[in-house]
DNA sequence: AAGTGGTCTAGACCACGAT
DNA sequence: TCGTGGTCTAGACCACTTG
């Protein structure tokens, strides 16, 4: 096996394939020893920086890890280890080949209810925005999403805006302080009645459950919300690391 | 700002923490273009493939994208994705700081049933390994895990080997090909009867259900399973990107 | 034609591990 | 001391976009 220099395959990238070929048949078995850098630079014709992005490729990957002063030793596969990628709603649906829509239930000022007042660091009783609304693959209900904002005052929302625009174009324009990141935990729970009517399925029935935190810039939180997945319509499949 | 070449952060990683803080605190916006890499090299006296390994970094996490003939980008921030992160067993225990065991409850050759000699792609009624066992944090049930492997003759397991030993070396001495990758399916359920006592919760309470498939090297199937992890005992927690 | 990012090189110095 | 991976440089050529 040898480098085409021809090829529009980089050379960096018919290394990785190469090598990735060699562990996954087993040439290199997991904890030995790759050759040396120099060694593959020599042996491929191709300078040591080179070489060294193709291992990079395979390190990233999870194949290969890299031991200063030792060597470069072929990883131990971590099957029991998963990545689950939640995509944004109207991305997914799109991947599927599904048609993706939203209606708003709900947009209005409310005085901040104890739990969110706590979320958004706000006082008791603040206005904030709460926003209900559902999410639809096909006309048929896949979410029931639920938001608390920081509101900013004199920039009144138009319902419309909330009905047809992205979610994060409204953001941008009524927030307080722009979302710049988010955090979410996983959860699984069952659909009491109030939810199970809105994703116009069962009481009951197993749904995800998404809690999410917007945080601005600085890391203050600006939005507190949390979206049901109902679970007859979603599930998550693990990624798999590629060069 | 400016790099300091006598840090021991390296100068790469500096010049990707500058263009970082910039990018969250504004000096650049979404959809901005960054200075071009040799305006970068020139301002902060590094050369361009320093500049070029610093911005990968940022790529990689996300922050900005590159297009060729035009410039690099700031991104805008996907508020809607997550990635999850789900964990070897014992490694996730042992991180938030809980006792991890595992109990077995069965583990013999059956007959493979329908469905599993489909997965496994064996004729149906051949000998496969079934395995059953539940996963404890601090002496709890955590997950109920199922599984079915294809099974090498002649190589008997001993009970004591499965009990103690992790998962993976098993498979590595009896398996009848080694599994070198595990694709996953996260989805959600409510426990029946049986599953419920295996977790000593009640029946109906909702639990994330994982389906793996164990590959070999060749993608030929290894093994199918399910593992059940309780709701009120298990969540997951998204990761964001580092530079 | 000029500017941009994408790739590659041949050398250099460093920190670390094994001997 | 020697071999290993980690970092950096100053240049080069290429493909692509824009004017």
């Amino acid at each position: 096996m040898a480098i085409d220099k021809n090829s529009f395959v980089p050379p960096y990238y018919q290394l990785a394939q190469i090598l990735e070929h060699q562990i996954k048949t087993g040439a290199y078995r997991p904890g030995e020893a790759l050759p040396s850098e120099a060694e593959l630079s020599e042996k491929y014709g191709l300078s040591r920086m080179t070489v060294r992005r193709s291992l990079s490729h395979l390190i990233r990957a999870g194949l290969i890890r890299a031991e200063r002063g030792k060597g470069t030793f072929v990883s131990r596969p971590e099957l029991d280890r998963a990545v689950f990628v939640m995509e944004e709603f109207h991305k997914d649906a799109a991947a599927r080949g599904m048609a993706a829509s939203s209606r708003l239930l709900e947009a209005r000022l409310v005085p901040a209810p104890e739990k969110a007042a706590a979320m958004l660091q706000v006082r008791q009783g603040t206005k904030v925005l709460f926003v209900r609304r559902t999410l639809l693959t096909d006309g048929e209900p896949l979410a029931y999403d639920r938001k608390y904002l920081r509101y900013d005052q004199g920039r009144p929302i138009l319902e419309n805006e909330l009905q047809y625009q992205a979610f994060p174009d409204i953001l941008e324009k009524h927030a307080a302080a722009l979302p710049m990141s988010s955090k979410m935990i996983l959860k699984v729970t069952n659909l009491n009645e109030e939810e199970a009517r809105a994703l116009r399925t069962s009481p009951g029935s197993p749904a995800f459950l998404v809690e999410q935190f917007l945080l601005a810039a600085d890391n203050r939180p600006v939005g507190w919300g949390w979206c049901l997945y109902r679970g007859d319509r979603y599930q998550l499949t693990s990624v798999t690391a590629t060069i």
